[in-house]
DNA sequence: TTTATATACGGCAATTTTTGTCGTATTTAT
DNA sequence: ATAAATACGACAAAAATTGCCGTATATAAA
């Protein structure tokens, strides 16, 4: 539990690596190759990032990534809730329903729990990882 | 992701609503009941819990749990590496092998949230969520 | 203009993890 | 004895994650 996913994970490895290589456009191949990630995977996870301005992506032969400026700015929170969606520890958090439980005695704790995470990781950037 | 489980959840309702009942034996089915939580599956948390002196059991008719005064000083920390194990929001930081990545650059980073994460959690009670 | 190489995007299969169910044994009050 | 409770293990079902494939589009270079 409190893991982060694969997804994620592939993701921080791609910024990183483009940002220690702010000159060069690099693609997809060569990030999945150096660090043993399946291709397919990183690619649609790229496009995400890409999609969010995190990092440029440029087409075509010759084409690649490489990170943004804004890249760095960016705040582990909002990378995990680009690919991930909201972060919270208890899904009843965001959905209003809670079908599991008729009665719930641990709500206000939890989102305690969940603003303390989230506070956590609205002061860590990508710089601050990389 | 960065979920805990409904092991987990139900782990924190049951052991609050113990607590907040602090002289009567109260048995699972009742618990799970109020709270419709599978019966079984709450058993089993509870015996774990059980088997941590996070709480009392007494078997037989009449039988059930009640918190112990250990309990409130329990952190959050512990309370959930006694049901999951671990907190890490990756896995190879437990493990030595990190099969997946040939080559890792984002371990160090990694470990610093980890240990905020940890951090966190070890500051916080059960007494704080009751 | 053709070819090779790259991103963009959607669907689906495989795997892993989580969640829940069942069966049996043991303990104890009545 | 019986009923009600915990203790424990095995397995099934469901959900989430992870990986793979196919196709479309864009662009550099031959």
């Amino acid at each position: 539990m409190l893991k982060i996913t694969r997804k994620v994970e592939y993701a921080l490895i791609a910024v990183r690596h483009l940002r220690e290589n702010p000159e060069k456009l690099i693609n997809v191949s060569e990030i999945a190759k150096i660090y043993g990630i399946p291709k397919e995977v990183l690619a649609k996870t790229m496009q995400k990032l890409s999609g969010a301005n995190i990092i440029i992506s440029v087409k075509g032969a010759h084409g690649g990534y490489k990170a943004t400026k804004k890249a760095s700015k960016i705040t582990l929170n909002d990378f995990f809730e680009i690919l991930e969606g909201p972060t919270a520890i208890m899904d009843c958090y965001f959905d209003s329903g809670c079908n599991h439980l008729t009665n719930c005695n641990i709500r206000e704790p939890i989102n305690k729990i969940n603003n303390s995470i989230r506070n956590l990781f609205d002061n860590l950037t990508l710089a601050d990882i990389s």
